[in-house]
DNA sequence: CTTCATTAGAAAAACGTTTAACAATCTCGG
DNA sequence: CCGAGATTGTTAAACGTTTTTCTAATGAAG
């Protein structure tokens, strides 16, 4: 069913008359050695099928060449955008990445990081849980290795940092809407705590009153972020004497839950009301019309990530301030947003 | 921004007052270690927040406690639930997981599997790519450590192996459209080299063929697993001088690409056309009506997965033959097949 | 008291690499 | 022909654990 044990270094050494060391050296392109016995090292670790021991080369070198990547979210379709990019460009950088989930839970959170830790991870890559920060913000600023928060970021926590501008996503969307002359907006914000919802929502504000409307703050809802919660939210909405002409969800899951108290309502999409999601849904394309969306520019999240935090593995983590990246969402016209009929 | 070096075992030895190999066996909780000084060690190792180096253990005991998780196609919703449930079992039992996503490359697969191997992964999950074994089969083969497929098996490797049994499948899904009384029934099922999909297929046509219904050769669109290809096979199928009453779609984008066609034509599921479609979409109580599909029992498949692979792990591998496991599929019944207007 | 088991702890070897320090060989001008 | 570099290869130490072997101490039996 499988091979025997797999070959150490000295046995290549052996069968091609060399030393350890001359193995070593060309396997690793380090030091000089002949053309001659590099071509011998080169056959025998070929035949023998060596592959040297990670552990043992980590433990004398000091590099594991191993990323963290710790996820509060998995089942979130734009976090695991995030995951397959960053794997991608790690495996192409030479890194495996070890990747954990936290499911929103702190405790599974913190196991996952001593582990990483133990691990001797070069680099963590972390999307935070959305809650328990505030007495534990010592287990990420003491990290030993470098660190860098994806999406979200932690207050009062001195760590390099990629986001996205969630006011100018907040603002794209109000612009949209003004463009089309929407007046009566209303927001499915999930939780006022979390930072997030609230840029998103002063975007949004900030953008309408710079064209000199002003949102209306009985149309903003606010909850948790669940589906069950949009839905709801959705509903109440529905029902208001005056019925909001534009809806913007903060999250992908409050948008399914709209989506589907809009269904149940029996309105159609835009010419009853228009909808403005965020992130490029997996079924974005599928829905009739198509959403109407601001995205993340996830890949380019991803690249910056790696770079910067592989830049700072390598500098061996110089001691200059936190970087805070933020990049620039888009807008993405489909279907369910319509002019406001006058 | 990050701490300093952590501690070794010496200095928490030293502090502790005892010789390293005392806390060795405190911490690992073998061998004989008095009351007195197991307090003393752990009060130590706290206070410096030791953390146990992980290469240099298993550089000595020769085990990791990691497990490589090698999957296909990320971006498939059906393996993202595997790995997310692959991941929380694994970690449960105290190891980590590598992940790697071959995206359907082979090239890419090798790549990874090289480098489970240098890491010397305690174990290997694989999800192979659909194409590209016939050569590289000895690549899984011989694998020095236990090794087994999930979801998708290579023909003539003696492997252990976690499918759905997907011949169940398809005929879950005759007997379902024949319960409805359903006779013209069209299949849009993907490649024919693909092991899964002529399973499916077959089930499909051995569960109508039971029922002596037979199934109509010429409503059978092959072709690759793209939405696109979905896509065009449902036009073809839509076209017919005789629409079928019922179209079975055997992968989750092929039946994204039938919904888009179904939609462009005009035509209302389930007045017009029943539609049946494999696995939880994650979209699938979104969509009006709800989808009606077979879906592969995925939490049941990583249980005996993970399980299988440790036993395996612990049992040193032991040579007796590749075990293949087949588990049963389900169906959920929504609005989208409905009795054949008669 | 001596002797012998029994036990708790310490000392030291080993795991498979990398790499610093060293040795050997060659090149070549004087 | 000699010796000073330059070049190529080797020897051995080190990385941080676990684990085997060994020692010292304790207590019971004779």
């Amino acid at each position: 069913m499988s091979g025997g044990p797999l070959p150490t270094i000295h046995e290549v050494a052996r069968l091609a008359g060399v030393s350890v060391a001359t193995v070593s050296k060309t396997l690793n392109r380090s030091g000089k050695v002949s053309e001659l016995l590099q071509e011998r090292v080169n056959a025998a670790a070929q035949k023998l099928g060596y592959a040297p021991h990670a552990s043992a080369r980590s433990l004398r070198s000091g590099a594991t060449r191993i990323l963290g990547l710790l996820v509060a979210d998995l089942a979130n379709p734009y976090f695991l955008k995030l995951v397959e990019s960053i794997e991608r460009l790690s495996s192409a950088a030479g890194y495996s990445v070890i990747l954990c989930n936290s499911a929103e839970d702190p405790e599974r959170e913190e196991r996952h990081l001593a582990m990483l830790l133990s691990q001797r991870a070069d680099g963590a890559i972390v999307i935070p849980t959305r809650r328990g920060w505030s007495g534990r913000q010592a287990a990420l600023a003491n990290l030993p290795m470098p660190g860098i928060l994806v999406d979200r970021r932690i207050e009062g926590l001195d760590l390099d940092s990629v986001t996205t501008d969630n006011v100018a996503l907040g603002r794209l969307a109000a612009e949209h809407l003004d463009d089309l002359g929407h007046r009566r907006i209303a927001v499915i914000m999930g939780s006022p705590e979390h930072q997030i919802a609230r840029h998103r929502l002063d975007g949004l504000r900030s953008g309408l009153a710079s064209r000199g409307v002003t949102l209306d703050e009985r149309l903003i809802e606010k909850d948790n972020f669940s589906e069950a919660a949009g839905h709801a939210a959705a509903m109440r909405l529905l029902g208001h004497a005056q019925r909001p002409t534009a809806i913007f969800a903060t999250n992908n899951h409050l948008s399914l839950g709209l989506l589907r108290a809009i269904a149940e309502r029996g309105l159609s999409i835009p010419d009853d009301l228009s909808v403005i999601a965020v992130d490029e849904l997996p079924w974005a394309g599928l829905v009739r019309p198509g959403m109407t969306v601001v995205t993340q520019p996830s890949e380019a999240i991803a690249e910056t990530t790696i770079s910067t935090l592989l830049s700072r593995i390598s500098e061996g983590r110089a001691e200059d301030a936190a970087r805070s990246i933020q990049l620039q969402p888009a807008l993405v016209v489909r279907g369910s947003t319509a002019a406001v009929r006058t």
